[in-house]
DNA sequence: TCCTAACCGGAATGTCAGTCTCCGGTTCTA
DNA sequence: TAGAACCGGAGACTGACATTCCGGTTAGGA
């Protein structure tokens, strides 16, 4: 693969990563390409239909979920505050990317293993009285996809709402 | 206006909010006419455009939202309840119309009526210490918007949620 | 019952946004 | 410097919708 390739490949991808974001999964292939200061001609040698480009643009999401988790477990000292940090981290960044990366049939095993890491997670909460058991790491990945689809001020304004309402201690904060 | 005319509007007007329900504010025109088992010119005869249609609908669906809203004060003991009860009750029917009422610019002045119901006895809640004060009427709306957005089992699954993110006393109740 | 204004259905037309192909021209790299 | 690999974007195609139009149907008054 020559240098110039590779170089489109990539800025395609963040070009696909932030239009998907802005107008969701079907967003034109021609904006993606235009973003990217690409032909379409090119987007299309090198991600023969949508359902590739999509895919790709999975599987490295995930991988960045999986890094985030594990940064969250790292620095937050106790499994909910890590979930907290996973889920607001998660949430603000590459908003639409989200939903393509979860929602859709991708990178499914990638997918798994992040779940699963996750559910680890929320069991050690709930196992310390700090998150109710009534809501699990299924509701958490269907939280990320109902925010991703609203960009927006919205996900900031209500994440923390909603965050304190899934925690069993509820500490209330009135100016955060 | 003929008797049959009319029975056709209202079989108009039932089928577009199902329609737009399910599928949005830009749900075809077509659609919504064989769904109220009518040809598309009866629709097109009935509401000139999309947008008349869509501003009935607003119309139609802000008079219901009020009277929840009367419901709610006169069945619940006190402000916040009734919010409550206002917002689970209004999310739980007819989703997507919501959003057309509501996000559009169809209405305005009922909406704005609607709204200022609404303001009084969020601020009625948050006076009894029963609200979180860090979160307002305009919150509210958007939520229901956002909820409104995403028909089928999120709404139920993360309203309430929500609502104890919002409650001020927080109390925990494992089974409901 | 009969008449006709009002009403109805849906085929037909027009429009538009997007997808994907193709090829003449350009650029790496050996 | 040759030529394989790559690039851009014009344009042919497609499908989904909105909207119009008119021959056929019907309600409901005389």
């Amino acid at each position: 693969m020559r240098a110039d390739a590779r170089r489109n490949r990539d800025k395609i991808l963040q070009a696909a990563r932030d239009t998907v974001a802005e107008r969701g999964t079907d967003a034109p292939m021609e904006l993606i390409a235009r973003r990217a200061g690409v032909g379409v001609g090119t987007l299309y040698r090198r991600f023969p239909d949508r359902g590739v480009l999509l895919a790709a643009l999975a599987e490295q999401y995930v991988h960045e979920l999986m890094d985030a988790l594990d940064d969250a477990v790292a620095a937050e000292p106790d499994a909910w505050s890590a979930v907290r940090a996973f889920v607001v981290h998660s949430v603000g960044k590459s908003r639409g990317a989200i939903a393509a990366a979860l929602a859709g049939t991708s990178a499914p095993q990638a997918r798994q293993a992040l779940v699963e890491r996750l559910d680890v997670l929320v069991r050690q909460a709930q196992a310390d009285g700090a998150m109710r058991s009534d809501a699990g790491t299924g509701d958490l990945m269907e939280l990320l996809n109902v925010f991703a689809c609203h960009p927006g001020v919205i996900p900031e304004r209500f994440l923390p709402f909603m965050l304190d309402g899934l925690d069993r201690r509820r500490p209330y904060r009135p100016s955060g």
